[in-house]
DNA sequence: CAAACGTGGCC
DNA sequence: TGGCCAAGTTT
């Protein structure tokens, strides 16, 4: 395992305007105030970064689950398609289809070789086939464009199709050691609670959470690294959404959160996500016929998964629009051969 | 910035 | 039973 020690974290200003973080000082920076600081100023305090480092890469070390994409032999294009897969869908289900997936494209150019239609298909159930066409069209840059390497450039991963801010930072993060907050679900919760002393983060990423990742972001490349991946698998483990664990915790101690009592989410719940009658459930079920099916499918057919013939009609549009499904003569269907 | 975008397991 | 949640991105 990792024997990294962590070290301080860069530590911020902070204005009243922005309600930033306040991290208190290291001994080495003369600029910033200790935790005693003005008390007007806003936003999340952590005493002593270095020692949450220490602790939570220690509890890492620990008990890191052993999932294949961290191990070396996954390379960076096997940490780039589990970050895809990963995105809003949980590991177990990710597991058996990451194993096939890589066995069957090795390379960012095995894939970019394949026709579309074949990466929907692997993608079986695991949700938003999109990212299977996305994740097919990076692999195709990633030929064209890189020589067929990921790149290792955070500029370049964030211009490649499905790959988002956290996305970026995660490659670079995991498959190449470099220094880059990267703020999932996992660590934002588990900031949001040790840190701001609230029980979840707001429902879209915010300025104040960007600032504290990046002042809890360890000085030494190697050590940010490894705390990127163990602050998010504390929050994958232990520090969950709905059971949290406090007694597993590394940093229980001085979780602002549960120090204050634990007190209960104010505001409006997330908006719940409802799907049943929804055009994705339409969506759903025709692309299920044609992942299935090895020749084209006849209207007719698709046509039974669907009573009401408008909503049937939009979501296969849509499903063509997106790239999902190609339209042939006679009014049949597939899945993309480009 | 809100909404769209799949699927299945859990409490 | 049904709402909530899961390593987000795109428009």
């Amino acid at each position: 395992m990792n024997t990294t020690n962590a070290t301080n974290a860069t530590v911020t200003h902070s204005t009243a305007e922005d309600a930033g973080p306040r991290v208190a000082a290291s001994s080495a920076d003369p600029h910033v105030a200790g935790p005693s600081a003005d008390p007007h100023v806003a936003g999340p305090s952590v005493a002593d970064p270095a020692s949450l480092h220490t602790s939570v890469i220690a509890w890492f070390d620990r008990h890191a689950r052993d999932l294949p994409w961290r191990r070396p032999e996954a390379g960076a294009w096997g940490v780039m398609v589990s970050e895809f897969m990963l995105q809003q869908t949980p590991v177990a289900r990710v597991l058996p289809v990451y194993e096939q997936w890589l066995a069957r494209w090795p390379r960012p150019a095995d894939l970019a070789a394949s026709p579309s239609g074949e990466a929907v298909r692997a993608w079986g159930r695991l949700g938003y086939p999109r990212r299977a066409l996305r994740l097919h069209g990076a692999a195709q840059a990633i030929t064209e464009r890189h020589g067929g390497d990921v790149p290792r450039d955070h500029a370049q991963l964030l211009a490649l199709p499905g790959i988002g801010e956290y996305t970026a930072a995660a490659v670079a993060s995991f498959a190449y050691g470099q220094r880059h907050p990267v703020l999932d679900t996992n660590v934002r919760r588990v900031f949001a609670r040790a840190a701001t002393g609230i029980q979840y983060p707001p429902n879209a990423t915010t300025a104040a959470e960007r600032r504290l990742a990046r002042a809890l972001l360890p000085d030494d490349e190697a050590a940010a690294a490894r705390w990127a991946a163990a602050s998010m698998e504390l929050g994958a483990l232990v520090c969950t959404a709905k059971s949290e664990d406090c007694g597993r915790c590394p940093i229980a101690d001085r979780c602002a959160w549960r120090l204050a009592g634990k007190p209960a989410h104010e505001g409006p719940a997330r908006r719940g996500q409802t799907y049943a009658g929804t055009d994705r459930q339409v969506r759903g079920r025709l692309l299920a016929v044609l992942r299935d099916a090895t020749e084209p499918v006849p209207r007719s057919a698709l046509d039974t998964v669907w009573n009401e013939p408008v909503q049937r009609a939009r979501a296969l549009d849509g499903l063509v629009a997106d790239g999902l499904v190609e339209p042939l003569d006679g009014d049949r269907y597939r899945l993309p051969l480009t």
